[in-house]
DNA sequence: AAAATATTTGAACAATTGTTTTAATCATTT
DNA sequence: AAATGATTAAAACAATTGTTCAAATATTTT
């Protein structure tokens, strides 16, 4: 039946998602996902022939959740930079917040297979040619935008790297965290203008 | 012969933080680590007990290496905020230039095992009560300290976790992500004054 | 209802992997 | 030179892991 296989198959990619997103691909066992998914071992190779294709499926999805969210923004030549900062940071905090394993899981598998991240944002050159890049080349011509662009995803992406550091050093708990990230939402455009107009 | 016994229990060691740091616990192999040093498989056991004290004993190295560097930095009173601002900056772009592998890993691990870190660094309270917090509560009492450290350390920090992906996207090559580096130690002191500075 | 197809299950296989064992080699001491 | 202890090598073991297979069950089609 249509709707049991779906219902099987969605399963398998749940589980897969939260435990390759939380512990990577290699300390992932198929034997896990299957539990975790309350399934048959066999239905994992059944319905996805095999972990690495399952993973490949899942890793897509993720790069294209986390460098998905913005590229409608940055590209967006009629919204002008404060306001594309202030979109940005909004969607990357609030995605982030509900998913707080995507960055170190994505940085990680980009890092172990770079081709497969270029072949499947496609967004080679993207970045460089996006209308953000331009407006803020027109702020300040004298820096290498690259550099803004590393700040503005660094303060927004970075503070989800670094949360189990700060747990671990008791420095926030998970509450404190939250209202720290709801601040960085008004806080980091009025930095990245501060970063923006200095020197 | 205590020369050679030193000798083999390096080249272990080096090839295991070699790998571990570049593929994770999971995905490094004894064999590989083997391969890597030139020697033979038993010698991993017979020097280090298990690949679990070994990777225990490499971790706690890098824990070390990562957080140790600016720990007497963001200690010493008698460094003004400017000053300690700027040899945090100059002091983590310079080992991560040298270790581009360790805050992808340092995190990774941290995130893993977290209760490893805490006893490992035992540095609990020593960022919270450290000069550098006070002289950024003086600064700038209205805003929580801790943003401070995350916007640093981020801006620090945060190039060499995406560097993988700002090569695959060919937004940069070795040399000017060099290049961009170097410019960084300048800049990111002018950044942090800026948005210390403002509202 | 019967046949055909799709899904699920439990067992087994083959390769991988961490570890141990046993013997051989080397260096140092007597 | 013989003996002792440390180091290295090769092989084997046991557990884990990804995958497959054959049979059973459920679903859809005729």
């Amino acid at each position: 039946m249509t709707e049991n296989k779906l219902d099987t198959e969605e399963k398998i990619k749940v589980a897969a998602a939260k435990l390759f997103t939380q512990k990577g691909y290699a300390a992932t066992k198929t034997r896990d996902i299957a539990e975790e998914a309350g399934i048959n071992l066999s239905l994992l190779n059944y319905y996805f022939r095999s972990k690495e294709k399952l993973f490949n499926l899942i890793m897509g999805e993720k790069i294209r959740q986390f460098f998905g969210i913005v590229v409608p923004v940055i590209t967006d030549a009629s919204l002008d930079l404060e306001l594309k900062i202030e979109l940005f940071v909004e969607k990357y905090i609030e995605t982030l917040t509900q998913n707080p394993d995507l960055p170190i899981f994505v940085l990680n598998e980009i890092r172990n297979d770079p081709k497969h991240f270029v072949e499947e944002i496609g967004a080679n050159k993207i970045l460089m040619s996006s209308s953000l890049m331009n407006q803020i080349r027109a702020k300040n011509p004298e820096v290498n935008p690259v550099h803004f662009i590393m700040n503005l995803m660094g303060m927004s992406v970075f503070p989800f790297l670094s949360k189990p550091v700060f747990m671990a050093s008791q420095v926030v708990d998970e509450n404190s965290f939250k209202a720290l990230m709801d601040e960085r939402r008004k806080l980091i455009p009025i930095w990245m203008n501060a970063i923006l107009g200095s020197k």
